[in-house]
DNA sequence: ATTAGGG
DNA sequence: CCCTAAT
């Protein structure tokens, strides 16, 4: 039995919180590669792992140390990253992530004593509470203080470390770390989203503000005791967030919040030890599918962490956005960064996850977050008997197939896609107030016309009165929100995949097939393997020669034509199949489709003058019989059909 | 799985 | 030949 579902609403499920994005150099414009072996799929399982393994890791140094009685607390400090994660960074993989903005985790080892942890890639410990030298991966790290006294997982965004977080995990607490096993420091993972497990508790959360320079309101201490010395088992777990926590303003992104991109590649994990604080705030952002999570992932391991969303979106270029004031961006390229916090109240009520904003500020900027893409539609295929971790990997394969073959956005007004980049904003309607809830991001794989660039024309030319809008209209929904309940767990990818489309949830979904055709994709190709299934992007003009071959071409010839002639004398032109088992049973290649089609082709040939008619020329003896055997057919299925029709009634009748 | 048709 | 809808 197969479970077909078709992830009508795209994988729009695959929210894309309105996280935000930094300048990432090039890479940026890096084309997406293709997704490395990691199986990013397996992320949340990594992540779980490699938290098990460095609480164990923890714990086992702590026991050590406490035999010897006075001890520092160990730390372990590692990098896990999914490389591909640096380069990779198509709108997407914000959906696929979640808005999770941690891929990157540092687990930091600050005890001399490594516990047999190996050293990292991406950090080297000088030795206990020294100053750790982060390799510049992605030219965002550099050097980090050493004020970090207590172990500390630090958690980057892998799009750009935007958002600082510092979840801590007291010892006390008990962690279950049966599930966490062979994975060790400094093994790659990826953190599809996780973060939304581990980033969802009560404990509260503490940023971690990279940036002194930058005072976003959420820097503050989120623990006022974040030590948990005495135990020298505690671990934070924190995402750090460089620069641009800025865009966390509530409100408009302020000038002050913004700073150049130059000092993003300078950034510095700084005093973890002294998070900013950011609790209060932290409530407030609780969002309701975090929430559950929490509570879900708090009932089972007792793991307390604790998160703060930077949250937000970019459109503009980032030196506009500087010249500006107000642009923020990631190296020109298009991101899904939002360019404001749009969630200033009412975020309680509403998942921000499922909801975007889109608002409109005095200063003729437009100004929104997005919360997801729509993505092209993905036909998944599963086994019922499939794991619900094949599931996540098919969807995550499906996802990264797209990916893989580079995408961009396009935009939607009103459920238009709006094909012209150089458009402005005003022109193209953006800016007008009617369409502001309108307004959509879709992802278009594999597309021939660059400009990923979508918006933006020139900021100054939004003229338009912009009433600030109100909270609550999402520019994009996912409607999923709901979906994530208690298996908070399990489901990361499943969650946010709406198997039923939910119209309402995009406003532009009606339009948007019909806008892209070539955006809609993947079909799930059935037992190709043995893997749960597999999916092909059905984007024809890039994909489909790859994994769906068109069968190659094979003129039926003469005697073929005369066998497929004679066949439909006999039986007619309704029976292919049984045309097929009589005249073409050896002929694999042959279809009863393909005997139709000929059939069509046959008809239609001998209907046009010798001249038009192409290929091997077929004996006008045929054709005329093709002519003869078409018509009477057609008379014969007439009356058959009249027959069965009465046969039919009589039945019904007697 | 077949059949019928449009692309 | 492909793709779909309808059987």
């Amino acid at each position: 039995m197969v479970v077909k579902k078709r992830l009508d609403s795209g994988f729009r499920g695959f929210q894309v919180p309105a996280i935000p994005r930094h300048p990432r150099s090039a890479r940026r414009r890096v084309p997406f590669k293709k997704p490395v072996e990691n199986d990013p799929a397996c992320a949340f399982e990594l992540l779980a792992s490699l938290a098990g393994k460095l609480l164990r890791e923890s714990e086992s140094s702590a026991s050590s140390n406490a035999s010897g009685g006075n001890h520092q607390p160990a730390f372990s400090q590692c990098v896990v990253e999914q490389e591909r994660h640096d380069e990779v960074k198509p709108p997407m993989e914000e959906g696929i992530h979640n808005g999770s903005c941690a891929e990157r985790i540092f687990m930091t080892e600050m005890g001399s004593r490594k516990s047999g942890v190996k050293p990292l890639d991406y950090v080297e410990t000088d030795s206990a509470l020294e100053s750790i030298s982060v390799r510049k991966n992605s030219d965002c790290w550099e050097k980090t203080e050493p004020d970090v006294k207590s172990d500390i997982f630090k958690w980057e965004s892998k799009f750009g470390n935007h958002s600082n977080r510092l979840v801590k995990v007291p010892e006390d607490q008990e962690a279950d770390n049966s599930a966490f096993e062979g994975l060790s420091l400094g093994d790659k993972i990826s953190l599809n989203d996780p973060f939304e497990l581990c980033t969802k508790s009560p404990v509260g959360l503490a940023l971690v503000n990279s940036n002194s320079d930058v005072k976003s309101p959420f820097h503050g201490e989120l623990f006022p005791n974040a030590s948990f010395s005495g135990h020298g088992n505690d671990i934070k777990l924190g995402f750090i967030d460089d620069d641009e926590n800025f865009i966390r303003c509530n409100k408009v992104c302020t000038k002050s919040a913004f700073r150049p991109k130059q000092h993003i590649s300078h950034r510095i994990i700084r005093k973890t030890s002294k998070p900013w604080k950011v609790a209060p705030k932290l409530k407030d952002r609780g969002h309701s599918r975090f929430d559950e999570g929490v509570k879900t992932l708090n009932r089972k391991r007792k793991t307390c962490y604790s998160f703060e969303r930077s949250q937000h979106c970019t459109l503009f270029k980032r030196r506009k956005f500087f010249d500006r004031g107000s642009v923020v961006t990631s190296d020109g390229g298009f991101s899904s960064d939002s360019v404001s916090d749009s969630r200033e109240k009412g975020v309680d009520g509403d998942s921000p996850s499922s909801s975007g904003k889109l608002q409109q500020s005095k200063d003729s900027h437009v100004k929104f977050s997005i919360k997801s893409f729509r993505i092209p539609e993905l036909y998944i295929e599963v086994p019922e008997i499939a794991t619900v971790g094949s599931l996540k990997r098919t969807v995550m394969e499906a996802v990264m197939t797209i990916l893989g073959g580079g995408v961009h956005v396009g935009v939607l007004v009103q459920g238009k896609n709006v094909k012209d980049d150089n458009k402005t904003l005003l022109q193209s309607g953006v800016s007008c107030k009617e369409n502001l809830d309108k307004l959509g991001f879709m992802l278009e794989p594999n597309s021939f016309e660059v400009s990923p660039a979508v918006c933006v024309g020139d900021p100054s030319q939004c003229e338009t009165p912009q009433p600030s809008r109100s909270q609550g209209t999402p520019v994009l929904d996912s409607g999923v929100t709901d979906t994530v309940k208690d298996n908070s767990l399990l489901t990361n990818t499943g969650n946010h995949v709406e198997i039923n489309h939910d119209p309402t949830s995009w406003p532009t979904d009606d339009t948007a097939d019909k806008l892209t055709p070539d955006s809609r994709a993947l079909v799930a190709v059935p037992n190709r393997s043995t893997k749960a299934l597999t999916l092909v992007p059905v984007n024809q003009k890039t994909r489909r020669s790859e994994l769906v071959h068109r069968r190659t071409r094979r003129p039926f010839s003469v005697s073929e034509v005369e066998a497929l002639v004679q066949a439909v004398e006999e039986l007619g032109t309704g029976r292919w199949r049984d045309v097929k088992l009589q005249a073409f049973e050896g002929a694999d290649h042959r279809t009863y489709v393909d005997l139709k089609d000929k059939w069509k082709t046959l008809v239609h040939t001998a209907k046009i003058s010798p001249q038009q008619r192409r290929g091997e020329p077929v004996p006008q003896e045929l054709l005329n019989r093709v002519l003869a055997a078409h018509a009477y057919w057609s008379r014969h299925q007439a009356k058959q059909h009249g027959k069965h029709q009465a046969a039919t009634m009589n039945i019904t009748e007697a």
